[in-house]
DNA sequence: GCGACAG
DNA sequence: ATCTTGTCGC
């Protein structure tokens, strides 16, 4: 189920919203050995998107395997077509793994979309595998407050129809929120989700504290 | 028309 | 995404 990745904002609305009807929002899973980790990060001053995939053994969490890829942007970030931009550099190195993922976490939304189709989404139907959205900002809908506790979630909701979760995965700190990609329930996704939290640092990373650490660091070593 | 707006 | 300065809370 493969499209171009050349196209316009309008072509890409286009395939976004007959993909959108592609995806399945209940658990079809098989037995979860291998899980992924996906993010994409860009340099500016080359204009390329690093794509790195991270394979962990679904029982032990070790890590299996890890694959890396680069890829020129080729289409701008405009809200809502995200995955237009990221998907190309994360098919590249995806490609290259030689353990195919049971389940694949992503840095964004999952159907917690304007129109129900974000990365996470987009990911998991183009590869026809489970994936599960996981943003660290909103895109839309109404959040609900979870309690300050971990695994404590509240609702997001778009128009009275939930179309994810706000989950707090650590003590104190800012929740995530986390929706359907593909082939897996709410429910499930969250389980996953408060699995591996404690062994990734999405919440951590835009911690004050460190931000501040790093920057006066960098200010140091610089002079 | 205006504000909102994943990474 | 990436980069920086300013403010607030524990």
């Amino acid at each position: 189920m493969i499209h171009s990745w050349d196209l316009d904002e309008s072509e890409a609305l286009r395939i976004q919203k007959h993909l959108a009807s592609k995806v399945i929002k209940k658990d079809q899973l098989d037995a979860v050995r291998y899980v992924a980790g996906v993010d994409v990060a860009y340099d500016e001053k080359s204009g390329q998107l690093v794509a790195a995939a991270v394979v962990l053994d679904a029982g032990s969490l070790d890590v299996a395997e890890t694959a890396i890829a680069e890829d020129v942007a080729r289409f701008p970030y405009i809200p809502g077509l995200f995955s237009f931009r990221e998907i190309p550099p994360l098919a590249k190195a995806l490609k290259t793994l030689t353990i195919a993922p049971d389940l694949i976490v992503c840095d964004g939304q999952g159907i917690a979309h304007p129109r129900r189709f974000g990365i996470a989404s987009h990911l998991g139907v183009l590869f026809d595998v489970p994936t599960i959205g996981c943003a660290k900002t909103r895109l839309t809908g109404e959040a609900g407050q979870p309690g300050i506790q971990r695994g404590s979630h509240a609702p997001l909701t778009d128009h009275g129809e939930v179309i994810g979760n706000v989950l707090r995965t650590q003590n104190n700190v800012k929740p995530i929120y986390v929706s359907i990609g593909h082939r897996i329930s709410l429910s499930t996704a969250c389980d996953w989700i408060l699995k591996l939290s404690p062994h990734y640092r999405l919440p951590e990373t835009t911690r004050k504290s460190d931000q501040t650490v790093r920057r006066a660091l960098k200010n140091r070593l610089s002079f």
